[in-house]
DNA sequence: ATGGTTGGGGTCCAA
């Protein structure tokens, strides 16, 4: 059984739902895991995806910002949705995909938006950059706790940080430029750590490749410039790594009219390999 | 070094 799963920061799921499902009409992911969708449960776009065929859907939202959701053709069960730091934040929600999808049953799948930190990488003069370094330690603490990376188990979405060198556009000027700082990196790393993932994107695309899924809306002529930044990203247990069998970075996205700042990312698992013995 | 754009909700905050 393939299963195509794909992560998308949407930055209103309700302004660019004609976006949503232009790529779910073209891209045919079975899962999309979806963040910022800015807008209360009540208010998420549900009738609209479940006639595309996605009738099975989980959010957790909030009023104006953050809130994510995952939106899928197979069913889950065990909805979670964890308060990271207490404060009330739409930024985690996990399923577990039943018997009913076939070869998927028994993965659990972890969608997060980690906080972007605001601008200034100093805990004492910003607080938007402490929240996110707790934030991460606190993920850290409990993936580890949790053992979330166990068995079949796939963590996908906006960490707001690009760990790597060539995950930024340069790697020098954005040392002091929050989601390339090193302490940042230190603690994502940590969470990385926390269980046995494998970084899917670069399973695909080495390391010595530039590889980005983020392009500042503040950035003219995004394309020729190019000062992108990969935030997004998909790890798989060691456990699922050997079924993977592809990942795109949906580049193009960010040439749509009216556009997120974020493409998708999309892997494809063949999940008949997953089962072989190591 | 600076300033640039977008979205939501409401006359500014978060990214």
């Amino acid at each position: 059984m393939r299963l195509r799963l794909a992560t998308w920061n949407i930055n209103s799921v309700r302004l660019r739902l004609p976006l949503v499902t232009q790529f779910l009409d073209s891209l045919q992911p079975d899962v999309l895991c979806l963040q910022e969708i800015k807008c209360r449960d009540a208010e998420f776009p549900t009738s609209e995806l479940r006639k595309r065929g996605y009738v099975h859907i989980a959010t957790h939202g909030q009023k104006g910002y953050h809130g994510v959701a995952i939106v899928s053709r197979l069913p889950f069960h065990e909805i979670r949705r964890r308060d990271f730091c207490a404060k009330g934040d739409a930024r985690h929600i996990s399923v577990a995909f039943d018997a009913g999808a076939a070869d998927a049953s028994g993965i659990v799948l972890h969608n997060f938006y980690v906080p972007a930190g605001g601008d200034e990488p100093d805990v004492e003069i910003n607080p938007k950059f402490g929240h996110k370094l707790d934030f991460l330690d606190e993920l850290a603490l409990w993936t580890a706790e949790e053992n979330i990376a166990g068995e079949r188990a796939i963590l996908v979405g906006d960490l707001n940080i690009a760990p790597l060198e060539t995950d930024v556009w340069n790697h020098k000027a954005l040392l002091k430029v929050v989601s390339h700082t090193p302490i940042e990196v230190e603690k994502f790393t940590k969470v990385f750590n926390s269980g046995p993932w494998v970084d899917a994107m670069r399973r695909i695309v080495g390391t010595e490749e530039k590889l980005y899924t983020w392009w500042s809306y503040r950035s003219p002529n995004w394309e020729l410039a190019d000062k992108g930044r990969r935030l997004d990203h998909i790890w798989l247990s060691k456990k699922l790594a050997p079924s993977l069998v592809g990942m795109q970075v949906l580049r193009e996205a960010r040439g749509w009219l009216r556009t997120s700042d974020h493409v998708p990312v999309l892997v494809d698992l063949d999940l008949g390999q997953s089962a072989a013995p190591p």
